[in-house]
DNA sequence: ACCGTCATGTAATCGGTTACATGATTCT
DNA sequence: AGAATCATGTAACCGATTACATGACGGT
């Protein structure tokens, strides 16, 4: 029970766990996959590396099955969800990065209709996934914290920007 | 001269010395500062541990002052120009996580207002620098690439959307 | 009984961050 | 001349990605 530093990756693993618990690696993994993955990347080898770090820092309680596959189940401890209450109570005050790859090879002078063409497809895909969830959230509303619809709400709202801005810059000539 | 994979950081290293050429490592910092330090985290440790790198894959060229600080210039090569360039010719494909710890912690049950006062100073202090920087690039726009000032709008025009969205969460009641 | 996919991991590597350090200029 | 800050780096550490691997289960 070392007191090691919390990434954001670790917050995600721990209120994952804090909706399914009891949890295995695997469930986190799919749970993921649906909600939290279009926010924040989570391949599933650190997750068993994050809840292995976790349970060793006390944050969260491991029982692993006799038969069969052999599972962990995790749970939250008291430490555990008291972490993750501190850290959703508390704001976040470093201004972020939203950059993509894409607007830095526009600042570098690519064509921004060889850009937009793919940005367009990539982010009207990204947004009908969202919608998608959102239907399907808004027919099963207590399936799920309230929270994630907010979220997804966000995504959808930047995603129709981006599709704003990259339409318009679809119409320039390249920049050099 | 080995095969290494280059990563965006790379790139944005190549792109702000294809600007500058010849130019020192501290030359590379103060623009980046200027410029892409909104789009791209860019760390002064690293600068030097990348132009070495890249040097080293022989992108750069390195010439190393005699006497006073033997500072090393650097420029782009010809296979480094060619490296940037087709990067710059290359549409991204992959789709980009956008996402901020504040739409995490929304995700997860934070209480939207309270997230959204602190949320809303930073985009709008984002929003200013990103303003206040168009307008030194409008009033001289020969001085720097067209591409910059279309990189700007897109940041502009996300902040404005982050702070329509914020501010409509602000009215909403905790979501648990 | 076999085969594909589901499920569960381990280990090496590496980019990026953090901590530390020191020489060169500039200012008072 | 001394102090402050500018400029230039080195090195340890660590989270995250990538590559690899294998046992369990369900269907035919």
């Amino acid at each position: 029970m070392s007191t090691q530093r919390l990434t954001t990756t670790s917050y995600v693993v721990l209120g994952l766990i804090e909706q399914l618990q009891p949890a295995t690696t695997y469930d986190v993994k799919q749970l993921a996959a649906l909600s939290t993955a279009n926010f924040w990347a989570l391949p599933h080898t650190q997750l068993y590396t994050e809840t292995a770090r976790l349970a060793d820092a006390g944050l969260l309680s491991e029982e692993r099955e006799d038969g069969g596959r052999r599972r962990r189940f995790y749970r939250l401890t008291d430490s555990g969800r008291a972490a993750l209450d501190a850290w959703r109570e508390r704001p976040v005050d470093e201004p972020q990065r939203i950059f993509e790859p894409s607007v830095l090879k526009l600042a570098f002078g690519a064509d921004p209709a060889m850009l937009a063409e793919r940005q367009i497809e990539t982010h009207e895909r990204q947004l009908a996934g969202y919608e998608e969830l959102a239907a399907a959230l808004d027919a099963a509303p207590d399936d799920w914290p309230r929270g994630m619809r907010l979220a997804l709400q966000v995504g959808i709202d930047m995603e129709r920007q981006f599709l704003r801005t990259w339409r318009e810059l679809a119409r320039r000539p390249p920049a050099r």
